[in-house]
DNA sequence: CGCCCACTTGATTAATATCAAATACTGTGG
DNA sequence: CCACAGTATTTGATATTAATCAAGTGGGCG
């Protein structure tokens, strides 16, 4: 485990895209990221129809939604990267509507529904932050769904890559429009609502247009512009702050 | 069909399919809709770009959001119906990513962040069905990208249809497979994904199939069952607990 | 070695978009 | 009341996008 991403939780620098946090409001985030549970890749968190347990936190590696019909057709509904909380209040339900599965090796805490309500009772700041939190995944969702209805699959394509930048961006885990990020293609298929053979040419459409390269699992985006302008990509629903942030400042090393 | 449900808002016809509310808690959510502001049909609410003022409440007709891409397509995220409010918490953001328009006629009331905090930190019973009803919110965006990614454009049409329909039975606006909709195929196409002109076909495919009929702005689903079924429907998304229907279970208890 | 995948390519088919045009319907001004 | 403009609905023809089918390559791993 490396050392150092372990020093400041991906959750503290997430939120800090929000607000920032005093010393005790810091150790209170810290916190949460206690016993983390270890996922092998493509191992599922909860699946649907079960109750959910508590809320999961997720500290290194990725992990998604996806919904699958009778038919066996499957769709992934949104990733998560570290830093990320699937679902803040999500134990008012009696069940799930979908399934959570990792997709790389991943560190997961689950948070029980008392610490939630615990540190939401007393650090209002923190409170507003987690809501921050819960309202960029609902735009990312709402992003999503006009990028399946109507961006083309390069388009489409080029979006998520540059969703998944930003993202990580913000936690400090994309530089220079690099980036690991080990999905197969059959998984961007399932994301992207799209069959893997035209996922295989859309990659290498992009490719070609010098706008993506995939090698060994780190994807490189070596002209953001020119693919942010391709995809139709506005960074603004993402809703971050850009309060200290020109181009990545710490030393970090993924795991 | 009862005088009682034509009195009481749709706000708390809506809630009501969560937990039960004592008079008090009664008097609190049907006050919230009081004033409400009277749009015309395909009217603005709030614009992309501009800053949330309070959290919109629909009383009556339908709402929409949708998104816009620079070269014009258009896709509707999501319908409002009465009893809908649109983003509990979206006064923490800075600016919408997304416009809310009306699709029909439509009285929508306003209410100031204030009077959400006072309410939720009054009564917790509340505040807990307003998270349920965002989380079920999000559960039908969710719907809306498999949607989008994985259901041919009949399926996809015919679970729109189903969607409507659960959710306005949840208000006493459908009954007997029957609601009135008055939604244009232009709209439909910007709802589904899809062209004009495909929209018109799918609908006669499910009109000759028996499944669906539309008649001045009435939707009537003929065979719910076979709907559902070739939609692959499934209405738990929704997380009613048909508490108070003819054949349900009991309400279970909120914790 | 022998599988199981992921990745890739080519050929063909199916789904859906686009283009064009005719027919209704709705509200408005005269 | 009519004429008109602007939409909405419908149909046919064609083009494009993406899915499916089929097959071969190559890597990782028991």
């Amino acid at each position: 485990m490396s050392s150092l991403t372990r020093n400041t939780s991906p959750l503290l620098r997430k939120l800090s895209n929000f607000s920032p946090f005093d010393a005790e409001e810091t150790a209170a985030i810290e916190a949460l990221a206690s016993e983390p549970a270890h996922y092998q890749p493509r191992e599922l968190v909860i699946g649907e129809g079960e109750r959910p347990q508590g809320v999961n936190l997720v500290l290194s590696g990725f992990a998604c939604r996806y919904k699958a019909l009778p038919d066996g057709r499957r769709q992934i509904l949104g990733y998560f990267v570290p830093g990320d909380i699937c679902d803040l209040r999500v134990f008012i339900l009696e069940e799930m509507d979908h399934s959570i599965a990792t997709v790389t090796a991943a560190e997961v805490a689950v948070l029980p529904g008392e610490e939630i309500r615990r540190i939401t009772a007393r650090f209002p700041r923190i409170t507003t932050a987690l809501w921050w939190a819960t309202l960029v995944e609902e735009a990312i969702s709402r992003e999503w769904i006009l990028n399946m209805g109507r961006r083309s699959a390069g388009e489409r394509t080029a979006h998520l890559f540059c969703e998944i930048y930003h993202r990580l961006r913000a936690v400090d885990l994309a530089h220079d429009g690099r980036f690991m990020f080990p999905v197969t293609q059959p998984e961007l298929a399932d994301a992207l609502g799209l069959s893997v053979v035209h996922v295989n040419r859309t990659l290498q459409f992009l490719r070609r247009r010098g706008l993506v390269d995939i090698e060994n699992g780190e994807i490189s985006l070596p002209d953001l512009e020119a693919l942010e302008d391709y995809a139709m990509f506005n960074v603004r629903h993402l809703h971050l702050r850009e309060q200290a942030r020109p181009d990545a400042p710490a030393p970090l090393e993924t795991t």
